[in-house]
DNA sequence: TCCTCCTTGTCGAGAGTTTGTAGAAGGTAC
DNA sequence: GTACCTTCTACAAACTCTCGACAAGGAGGA
């Protein structure tokens, strides 16, 4: 959850409620009143829920409670905004039905809603994910219709591209992301690059159909951390196999994609994206280093 | 003498925001706070945007947050509010300068005071359907790479999914929009729909890529007031020749973009939408009625 | 009353992080 | 040629970390 005020280290916060840090950092390690995020390096770093915890732990102890009652009163102090109570299984099946109705509207309402009680990356992973995968299996058996699909591609592409704003901002690796040529499915790979970018790198996106030549030109400009490159279908990386080694011996290079296998991966020098968009990301950020 | 509206380097900016060069880049580098262009020779160029930014880290510092926490809310803080002085050639030519340069912070923050300043209409008329032929031209001439082509396609098609948010809602006609088979070129297809909407139609998109009898169950299902085919070359009309009459039979049929001729529209039955997608949407939005 | 145990606020040592600043070596603009 | 700019590296001050210790005050028992 992002915070509009910004969260505070520990002297900012101590200024602010008058409460000495150390004293904030016992309350913490003894009663568990906060439960602050941490910075890299692992500094406290406060939201205004804790702002909030500590206000009504001080007034319990100002009408005379020891500070173990006060911290366990403000510890079960209602959470405010009181978590939505929205439905994940019932909003995610409003959504799958206004897709196959050709209703963006209600579409993405229900992914509005879903957006903002469970945040980015599980949308993403529990929603977004198995709708596409369910599209893909729907249309080959002939539930969807070509029209269903491409509709339902259109209006989740459309949210991704607005999740994926100033997606190329800021200092981290970078991840350089295209299909291969031939290919047009590229919304695996959007959700990839979601997924990095919520791990602090940043993303430029080529998208469908991309040439080699251009891939690896873009490449040398850019000099990303990683260039991944996807398939559905093994026949596009056969036909490119010998211009991606060449491209794995510049620069590091991942394959991904049901056309992607461990055979090409080790053949051209890549790493190999086997598992679904979300996973992989979080093996890139943790394993791949600049 | 700088003007206002041009570049800064980056002692001029110092002065004039009270931050030294040194610290200018450290924020830069650490934080990503800036993304100046670059001079050919190297030398930061910065925008009034880096000035805005600027003075929001300031503001953020002096309430005592963390560089860092700072430099966080100061990047995800919106873009300027509409000056209304802005310099529609200037800002384009940011827009492409940061698209080639593949910077989709930059480009975004173009199109945002582009949008804020000029209003949808005029920013995709005078714009986008010339950046996006110019880019044509400048593709086929080799003076820009496929990447490139294909980054600036990526920024602007998310864009544009961000304002057809919702355009199926209302009570208008309706339109059903598809690109014929083997059709990949839909962004002026999505600004015929953004300008039809403008003018109080619904919009359902089908995009690139689709299959004459899907697009036909599907009119049949939606029964829109008019069906809206596009192709960038005549062969994909000519494959489809045969279905597109037959479909001009059932429904009022159009056919647009550089594939669709006179001839065409004529054996077919449907209107031919030959001028540039706005003009179009204003003349169907005129001599076209339910 | 004295003693012990527990709670609670405070302090310090030693190590690590964050951030503003500075210098070296070299290139750009006019 | 001069003023300005680049990148890279380094550094010190301010801040925060963890861990351990300690004293004041209160509760309960002998």
């Amino acid at each position: 959850m992002e915070s509009t005020t910004g969260y505070l280290r520990i002297g900012e916060l101590s200024r602010r409620v008058g409460v000495p840090p150390e004293l904030l950092r016992a309350w913490e390690s003894r009663y568990g009143l906060l439960s602050p995020a941490r910075s890299r390096g692992g500094f406290r770093l406060y939201s205004d829920e804790d702002v909030r915890r500590i206000a009504v732990m001080r007034s319990h102890l100002a009408s005379g409670l020891s500070a173990a009652e006060a911290a366990r009163l403000a510890l079960a102090s209602p959470a405010p905004p009181a978590a939505p109570g929205i439905d994940l299984e019932a909003t995610t099946g409003e959504l799958r039905d206004a897709l196959d109705r050709f209703d963006d509207v209600r579409a993405n309402s229900a992914l509005d809603r879903l957006l903002a009680a469970f945040g980015e990356e599980t949308v993403l992973a529990e929603v977004v994910l198995p709708y596409l995968h369910e599209l893909g299996d729907r249309w080959e058996t002939g539930a969807a219709s070509i029209a269903q699909e491409h509709f339902a591609s259109n209006v989740v592409r459309g949210r991704l591209a607005g999740l994926a704003r100033g997606w190329g901002q800021g200092i981290g690796p970078r991840a350089l992301l295209a299909c291969a040529p031939g290919e047009l499915h590229d919304l695996a790979l959007v959700v990839f690059g979601l997924a990095v970018r919520a791990r602090g790198w940043r993303v430029t996106y080529l998208g469908p159909d991309t040439p080699l030549d251009t891939l690896a030109d873009t490449a040398d400009a850019l000099r990303p951390t990683l260039v991944v490159v996807t398939a559905t279908v093994r026949a596009r990386f056969r036909a490119i196999r010998d211009e991606l080694r060449r491209l794995g011996e510049r620069t590091r290079l991942a394959v991904a994609g049901a056309g992607a296998t461990g055979e090409l991966a080790r053949a051209v020098g890549a790493l190999h994206l086997a598992g679904d968009p979300i996973s992989e990301a979080e093996r890139v950020a943790r394993e791949v280093l600049p």
